[in-house]
DNA sequence: TTGACAATACCGTCCAGACGGTACAGTAAA
DNA sequence: TTTACTGTACCGTCTGGACGGTATTGTCAA
């Protein structure tokens, strides 16, 4: 709440994000993120004070956006009232996707930092704490949830492994173990 | 082959490791490296002539030392002829437990340039393709395998989201699907 | 209405320190 | 004599960040 203008932070917080994506983690500078952003270096430091105050806002914005597209999911008031399981895996898996760029900026917060993702260990935490509550199947929920981690592991390295056929497949499982059926065998 | 002298080599390997690991991928610089490995500057440049040099070797390392400890299980000259799936499983479940130190280095290269992981990517897709040609059943295989590149990246980014009872769980399943078996509900 | 002031949102410059890498002279063992 | 270093000095580059300045837009008392 309390943000009245966001187009600023936003767009170095894309800048950033981008730029990790698509000239690597390494050349994640204050400069460089601020020129891509189309503003000055003085102006980045003018919304993020520090480079530690940037990587905790990217960290910040990702778990925000996960957050919200799992509470709309989920959320009877706002849209289908989904249950937790079925939404965690299908936005994982969109996530997942070809068609999103991997969040290589993590690898520059590490870099920096590893205390940076603590956050993000700690939601995931949450998460399945939260998954092993609605579910009575624990080693249902520790498979789903541990092969999800390894697509995203697989996404962020940037390594292809698998064909459109086994995703598929592994899509489908996923799906299906969610939601208490039998895995498809093929 | 044709090594006659690692001593050297392999301590400056090694001290890049520990560091990377207790004092943050970040401070992976050379000279750090070489103090750590009880060098100076002058003589780890002698081996490793550059960073990249050194980001290689330990790549390349890692890749034997796996690569190694797969052979071993698995040739019947050699020991016991373990079959491929029980055998990868085994190791990297050894290799996810809490005694072994996670390869927090893999940050530092994939910081300084994401190919240098490239040799990495092409091992696990030649270890994928051999799992998948040795067992029928190609969903059990994406998810053995799945589940643990989500431990490995648990265990790189030093998130421990599941209790010593909860990894047993995962262990015996894992050990339990790369044999064949029903897995363990519980 | 206007003049004084203040907050916001930047820009451009400068600097100290860290880093990768080079060069080179010396040394000690095999 | 070669191999395998040590140690020191140094260079060019990059980076985070501090800082001073500036334009714009309110705000508000006289």
């Amino acid at each position: 709440m309390a943000k009245k203008r966001p187009s600023s932070k936003h767009k170095i917080l894309a800048a950033a994000v981008e730029l990790a994506h698509d000239s690597g983690p390494g050349s994640l500078s204050l400069e460089a993120v601020a020129k891509r952003a189309g503003i000055s270096k003085g102006g980045l430091l003018y919304h993020f004070p520090s480079k530690a105050k940037l990587m905790q806002g990217l960290v910040e914005a990702y778990l925000k956006d996960f957050e919200a597209a799992l509470d709309a999911a989920t959320n009877p008031a706002k849209g289908k009232g989904e249950d937790l399981m079925s939404a965690y895996v299908r936005l994982s898996l969109i996530a997942c996707d070809e068609t999103h760029p991997p969040a290589a900026w993590i690898f520059s917060a590490m870099a920096e930092d590893p205390d940076f993702l603590n956050p993000l260990n700690e939601f995931r935490r949450r998460l399945l704490d939260r998954l092993k509550a609605h579910t009575p199947d624990l080693a249902n929920v520790l498979t789903v949830f541990f092969v999800i981690e390894g697509l995203h592991s697989m996404k962020l390295f940037g390594a292809n492994l698998v064909s459109d056929d086994e995703r598929k497949l592994i899509d489908q499982n996923l799906l299906a173990m969610a939601q208490g059926r039998k895995p498809v065998i093929r």
